[in-house]
RNA sequence: GCCGCCGUGGCGAAAUUGGUAUACGCGUAGGACUUAGAAUCCUAUGAGGCAACUUGUGAGGGUUCGAUUCCCUCCGGCGGCACCA
């Protein structure tokens, strides 16, 4: 039995979206205003998921409870629609991409709107809309003009199986982070931005917004900052000198031979004859092994004598240069200094290699290197001193030489923009007969994708848009040119599609100043943790581009941020298509409805945990919605009704309308539910029911259960909309009118309860002492003994300690 | 290896931030109503014990009148980074 879920739904389904209820005007500035913020879904052909729905859930929830507040709430939704995703898919298909897109976004759209979400569905956006992407092209010109996007000749992570480069945050352990396949490293010409341009500001943008501590740990170990010295090292006999980066200036005395990467410029140069058959057959062997190979990190540290000799700048002492592929090319300047007494590497290198080791730092380094801090020896001025006091000392003395100077790096490198595949924003930018570079004009703009019949992607990595001869080939000023064919990755289009929303339809710029400035940053953003690093950051360092632009006055996209933890299936695994432990939201709306479905979510567990999926759990959530049914509906309940209250009920609810009120707001509602079901529990057993307190249920129930709580206030003879109406307020006063039960320990055990008057005086608390030795279960174990103290803390308990 | 988070009943989880551990829900068992019950309602439900009581928040130690909460050591799980010099 229960109610009838189905047609109420469907009733207020229908009226919502008839009546626009939950449209935004942006202009009205009158009331305090509230962005929150869903991550945008790929609209995948598998459409919505369990997990979508938890955090559009939590984020709705929201936005209703800030409308009732009192708010004007943005809340809308749009479809990151292009990149590798849809792509994949359409090919898999044997579709369009476009046409995909186009299906798989109309059913995403009846499931969020089934689902009761109160977005405002006018400001619907699509990355792949040309009036969308033309100001993704628009962003991406500002970045050129400033020098922030750059054509580089580079070794790139190119993955055959997708046809594509990647960035280094697209690929993991060697792999693909789509699909999995494997990525190796090819020299390409290739479209970077800047980002490393951003880093002390992305870095320091973190202490001011409220993110989960992981995240903002993950972006700042990604950044990578590290304070060192750069220090200068001439070659012997030669006019050649290398730069080697360190966070151990302190060690220096302690160098006895320097490492290049195996692809650092110098080492043609540097390499003797009779070293060059050996150093050939070992370049090779490092141009033959994957990256994967490359960066296992239980294999031994291989590597090979140049024949060159440096000069260490601190002492004179002429010092070995080998080639290593444990050297990195591209952190710091691909070439360091060894210090085997101090540096594990280093020290398993030199063994292996027969190596001399100084010990610089008192320490005892028979078994493996020491890399603490210490007393500094056979430094020379730096001896006592300490790491960091030598660190200064020794790098202020290269300065003085002309041979060093501190130097900060960072792990953080530029982002690789570009990727040969077809369904993406084509990049704006024309290559010139004579070799030089135009920018498409922003008149032209927006540049569309061409429809093309064949865009799969070539093995070879030559873009599919080259195949479009009519597209490629234009005419600038009289002179003939050939389009950039290469297209923006996925995640352009979400580094700022926040800030269409708020003015979606202007076709003169990327928002009205007024309304971005009123509207960013957004207050609240939820979405999934394994953006941690790729959208945030990128988002992060297109909106602080746009600031220093002018576009945006605030530097910060995302003051709040959630994620919502995965939610696995009932196994406990993730849930899969072949391991069948999938749950489609349709399958479970059908059965139980959105409302079920919505509290089952929220109800569960805080949402940014990953859990199980409980087979059980929404028949749970409809059985409480069936016995809230009959609070509203029933005979039995409605003859209760009345407007006298009793004291014990009214005590509960204050406190449940406090408690949700409080949890809502720092999205915990799970423990607001919890406490929404002992006031129901209450209310069923009452005598009399409270027309307010059925209101203020109805109102606090509706951010979690919008259609049966819509239900529940209409019946109540309401002809406005519960979303629109005033939150409940709550009594203080009727929270605290009730004694508290006072634990009474004796030596830390619980012996007995007491009930006494909340916020006693001092004098009452003295005869609480008195009462208390007095009980029955108390004296049993305190006569006969000494009383040494008793602790009284108000309201809560009596510790007794007794000898 | 490094960084971050976490460990509470059969399960998902609460605990007013140092003060009555296990709220709320799921599951299970027993009962009521019923021709019937996968509906609804009542009762029980950490472990041991007839009971008073004992014990109990991954393990061990510490601080405290009092520790799930704070400190130290260890074990286990999750996420991230991974030769970053």
């Amino acid at each position: 039995m229960g109610y009838d879920f189905k047609n109420i739904e469907e009733k207020w389904q229908k009226y919502w979206e008839d009546n626009k209820v939950y449209k935004t005007d942006c202009y009205d500035f009158s009331k305090p205003k509230f962005y929150v913020l869903d991550m945008f879904p790929y609209p995948s052909a598998a459409g919505l998921h369990v997990g979508h729905v938890e955090g559009y859930t939590a984020t709705d929830a929201l936005a209703r409870l800030k409308r009732m507040q009192g708010f004007n709430v943005l809340h809308p939704i749009g479809y990151d629609a292009f990149g590798l995703p849809a792509e994949q898919f359409a090919i898999k298909n044997n579709a369009s991409p476009s046409i995909y897109t186009e299906k798989n976004i109309n059913n995403f759209r009846c499931q969020l709107k089934r689902m009761g979400f109160s977005y405002d569905w006018d400001r619907e956006i699509k990355t792949c809309d040309p009036s969308y992407y033309k100001w993704t092209q628009y962003i991406f010109l500002k970045l050129y003009e400033k020098g922030l996007a750059y054509e580089d000749e580079r070794l790139v992570n190119y993955c055959p199986a997708l046809g594509t480069v990647l960035a280094n945050e697209e690929v993991i352990d060697g792999r693909s982070e789509r699909g999995n396949y494997p990525v190796e490293r090819r020299p390409m010409k290739q479209w970077c931005l800047k980002i490393t341009a951003y880093a002390d500001k992305l870095l320091s943008g973190l202490d001011e917004v409220s993110w989960p501590t992981s995240t903002v740990q993950m972006q700042k170990n990604w950044i990578g900052k590290s304070y060192g010295s750069i220090v200068t090292f001439n070659i012997v006999d030669s006019d050649l000198s290398f730069d080697v980066f360190t966070t151990r200036a302190d060690t220096l005395f302690g160098c006895t031979y320097c490492v290049l990467a195996p692809e650092h410029p110098l080492v043609k140069q540097l390499v003797t004859p009779e070293q060059k058959e050996k150093v050939s057959k070992y370049l090779a062997e490092v141009e033959r092994k994957s990256d994967l190979e490359r960066t296992d990190l239980n294999k031994e540290k291989t590597g090979v004598f140049l024949g060159a000799y440096a000069i260490n700048p601190i002492n004179g002492k002429k010092v070995k240069v080998y080639i290593g592929d444990y050297v990195l090319a591209t952190y710091g300047t691909g070439a360091v200094m060894a210090v085997p007494s101090h540096d594990q590497r280093d020290y398993e290198f030199a063994k292996k290699h027969n190596i001399e080791m100084i010990k610089v730092i008192e320490s005892d380094i028979s078994k493996e290197a020491y890399e603490g801090d210490g007393v500094h020896i056979n430094s020379d001025f730096a001896d006592g001193l300490n790491n960091e006091e030598a660190k200064k000392a020794i790098t202020d003395k290269l300065i003085e030489l002309k041979k060093g100077n501190y130097k900060i790096s960072y792990k953080l490198r530029d982002w690789l923009f570009s990727r040969q595949r077809y369904w993406g924003e084509p990049i704006p930018m024309i290559h010139m007969e004579d070799g030089s570079l135009k920018p498409v004009a922003y008149s032209d703009l927006p540049l569309t994708l061409p429809d093309l019949k064949d865009y799969q992607p070539t093995y070879d990595g030559k873009p599919p848009l080259s195949k479009d001869k009519e597209w490629c080939e234009v005419i600038v000023d009289g002179k003939k040119g050939l389009r950039e064919t290469n297209t923006m990755p996925q995640w352009a289009g979400s580094s700022w599609y926040y800030a269409r929303y708020i003015d979606p339809h202007n076709d003169k710029e990327i928002g009205d100043k007024k309304l971005l400035d009123h509207w960013l940053p957004v207050d609240v953003y939820v979405g999934g943790a394994e953006h941690a690093v790729l959208h945030l950051l990128y988002a992060r360092f297109w909106h602080k581009f746009l600031h220093d632009e002018g576009v945006f006055s605030s530097d910060e996209p995302f003051k709040k941020l959630y994620h919502q933890g995965l939610i696995l299936g009932s196994d406990g695994q993730k849930m899969s298509k072949s391991l069948g432990n999938t749950v489609s939201p349709d399958q479970v709306v059908n059965e139980y409805g959105a409302d079920a479905l919505r509290l089952y979510e929220l109800f569960k567990g805080p949402i940014d945990q990953p859990l199980p999926w409980n087979n059980d759990g929404p028949k749970g959530a409809k059985r409480f919605l069936d016995k809230l049914y009959r609070l509203y509906f029933d005979e039995e309940y409605i003859n209760k009704r009345t407007t006298e209250s009793e004291e014990s009920l009214e005590y509960v609810y204050n406190y449940t309308v406090k408690k949700c009120t409080a949890d809502y707001e720092i999205l915990h509602f799970n423990t607001g539910i919890a406490q929404i079901m002992v006031l129901v529990n209450e209310m069923l057993k009452a005598e009399k029911l409270p027309l307010y307190m059925l209101e203020g249920l109805a109102k606090i129930i509706a951010p979690i259960t919008p259609f049966i709580a819509s239900e529940f206030y209409q019946a109540l003879g309401h002809n406005d909309l519960i979303d629109f109406s005033t939150w409940p307020t709550y009594d203080e006063e009727k929270i605290s009118f009730k004694p508290v039960t006072y634990a009474i320990q004796v030596n830390g055990k619980l012996r007995a309860k007491y009930d006494f008057k909340k916020d006693a005086t001092s004098e009452e608390l003295e005869e609480l002492k008195k009462i208390v030795l007095t009980l029955d279960n108390v004296k049993t174990y305190v006569e006969g003994k000494e009383i040494i103290k008793m602790i009284v803390v108000p309201n809560k308990i009596i510790s007794i300690v007794v000898k």
